[in-house]
DNA sequence: AAAAAAC
């Protein structure tokens, strides 16, 4: 097996790693950091927690260790999504480069422009930043972008969904031809794979997805209710969460519950802190010192409830979380597998609960239809009953439509999915989740991938024709380019059968966990008379958000 | 029904 030895990593670089506690690269790392190494384009598909940051902060402190940067002309540059992410890239710089001499500057919104411009003004070797503030930056003379050797994009296809495609392009376009480019993403996109024809050259690819192992360590439950009426509903989930997380007690060390809205974020923290719970929120609207306190908080263990968006669900490297609590199914079903990831790391067991109303069927459905799997139902925690009139059986609503809840839930999944099947863009069932982003896995053999099939693809007829935002290269026309390409061994796994190893990973695989069938099981109530609740929690309801 | 990111 493959050592970070084997590598022809720097010396330092070597060091630092060992330092860290790290012997044996992830597949992507195996796979990205040769051709990474020798110079060449990387088009890295994979999740969050395949060890991806790695696979490109290695080669780049080792590429960049030799030279110097200049004034206002970063040697490098590594763009991601959220700020969050950018911090995080930006401390494995720190873990990894700690024994050379790199610079590296962050720029991100939400802080002030000065520390930043001095950084840049000195010079850095390494630039880690969102595009938003990258451009304001360039905007206003303060960069140049003609010294960047080497350029990284992170999580790709979040930026896509984000609206940062246009912002890229044009950080693509103002940096040089003749740079070499590290592309990660999680899935490939038609806009995407036109993003990666267009900027980058004859790219080795290396597939992977998530280890499965450490899912199988997650117990996932799914709870439903019917709130009598719909304004209801959110006071309802309110109730439930408090009494599913009062049910897991000492079991609950620490958790993040995640809503879909961020006005949500802030009723529920503010709520369970009204209830007595340690809780505090995070999303995009709240100032970025706060979020960075907030989330330095949850880490050091003072903080044991996060509620947040889903600016939390990927990528973040957060400690093992005991639970994770969907206060909200997500609208996106690969975000349930991102959430849920959060807990069950490193071995270590985890509880995700989902709360569920007739309203997110078609969630839960596209949720399902996705893992391939249903999601244990579960009953609400032993003593549980909504206030008012509500009650945890599906009733119907007084209106006109008749009772529609039990009986639609269990074969929503199906007919839902004629009307609506999934979009073929989107990921390919990759499911799972285990390490966190910045840490350097180790993958037992037999769990790595097998080569992953090519699939039929239905149309890829006129997409090429779109290809029209081509930079000029000194290197020749598009149609040379792309003959060149087609010799490449590794290229695109679709495009042709013969490609030799160019893919590694596990890209179909569906991880065990999700195939085996589940024991619905019911909380362990202790102590049935538990009804004792902090005084607060009878007299100071939060104020009901106008819905609606 | 949304979140994220620039001021």
């Amino acid at each position: 097996m493959t050592k970070f030895t084997d590598l022809k990593l720097d010396p330092a670089v070597l060091r630092a790693i060992a330092d860290a506690g790290y012997e044996t690269p992830t597949p992507i790392q195996a796979g990205a950091i040769p051709p990474a190494l020798e110079g060449r384009d990387v088009l890295g598909i994979a999740q969050t927690g395949t060890g991806k940051t790695a696979s490109f902060t290695l080669p780049m402190v080792t590429m960049l260790s030799s030279g110097r940067a200049r004034a206002r002309m970063p040697r490098s540059l590594v763009l991601c999504p959220t700020r969050e992410l950018a911090a995080q890239v930006a401390e494995n710089f720190d873990t990894y480069a700690k024994y050379t001499r790199l610079t590296k500057a962050l720029l991100i919104g939400g802080v002030s422009f000065g520390e930043q411009d001095k950084l840049i003004d000195r010079g850095v070797d390494v630039l880690i930043a969102t595009p938003g503030r990258l451009l304001d930056h360039f905007e206003r003379g303060k960069l140049l972008l003609t010294g960047v050797q080497i350029m990284v994009v992170d999580e790709a296809d979040r930026m896509l969904d984000m609206g940062f495609i246009p912002d890229i392009e044009r950080i693509f376009q103002l940096t040089p031809f003749t740079r070499q480019t590290l592309f990660f993403s999680a899935t490939m996109a038609p806009e995407i794979e036109r993003i990666t024809n267009t900027f980058l050259h004859a790219p080795a690819r290396i597939e992977v997805a998530r280890q499965a192992t450490t899912s199988e360590t997650i117990t996932q439950k799914l709870i439903q209710i019917t709130p009598p009426r719909r304004d209801q509903s959110a006071k309802a989930k309110r109730e439930l969460l408090r009494a599913i997380i009062k049910s897991e007690g000492e079991a609950c060390t620490n958790a993040i519950i995640f809503c879909n809205r961020k006005t949500d974020v802030d009723i529920v923290a503010k709520s369970l802190k009204t209830h007595g719970f340690n809780a505090a929120p995070i999303h995009g609207d709240l100032d970025q010192s706060l979020r960075t306190k907030t989330l330095d908080a949850f880490r050091d263990g003072s903080l044991q409830l996060l509620i947040a968006s889903d600016v939390a669900a990927r990528g973040l490297d957060i400690p093992a979380v005991s639970h994770v609590f969907n206060y909200d199914l997500p609208s996106h079903a690969e975000d349930y597998v991102h959430r849920i990831g959060r807990t069950g790391r490193a071995g270590r067991l985890g509880t995700a609960y989902s709360i569920g109303t007739p309203a997110d069927a078609k969630y839960l459905a596209a949720i399902e239809a996705l893992v391939k799997q249903e999601i244990p139902r579960a009953d609400p925690p032993e003593g549980f009953s909504l206030s008012e009139a509500a009650h945890r059986e599906p009733r119907k609503y007084d209106d006109d439509k008749g009772p529609k809840s039990r009986s639609s839930r269990s074969r929503s999944g199906r007919g839902r999915d004629e009307k609506r099947p999934p979009r073929e863009d989107r990921a390919p069932v990759i499911v799972a989740v285990e390490e966190d982003d910045s840490h350097i896995v180790e993958v037992p053999e037999a769990k790595r991938a097998e080569p992953r099939r090519s699939e039929p693809r239905r149309n890829d007829g006129p997409r090429s024709e779109s290809h029209r935002a081509e930079p000029i290269r000194p290197d020749g026309p598009r149609e040379d380019r792309r003959d060149e390409r087609r010799s490449e061994p590794y290229r695109d796994s679709r495009r042709g059968r013969d490609g030799g190893p160019a893919v590694v990973g596990m890209g179909d695989h569906v991880p065990d966990f999700l195939l085996r069938s589940f024991r619905t099981t019911k909380p362990v109530i202790e102590d049935k008379d538990s009804d004792e609740a902090p005084e607060a929690e009878l007299e100071t309801p939060v104020t009901e958000p106008s819905e609606g």
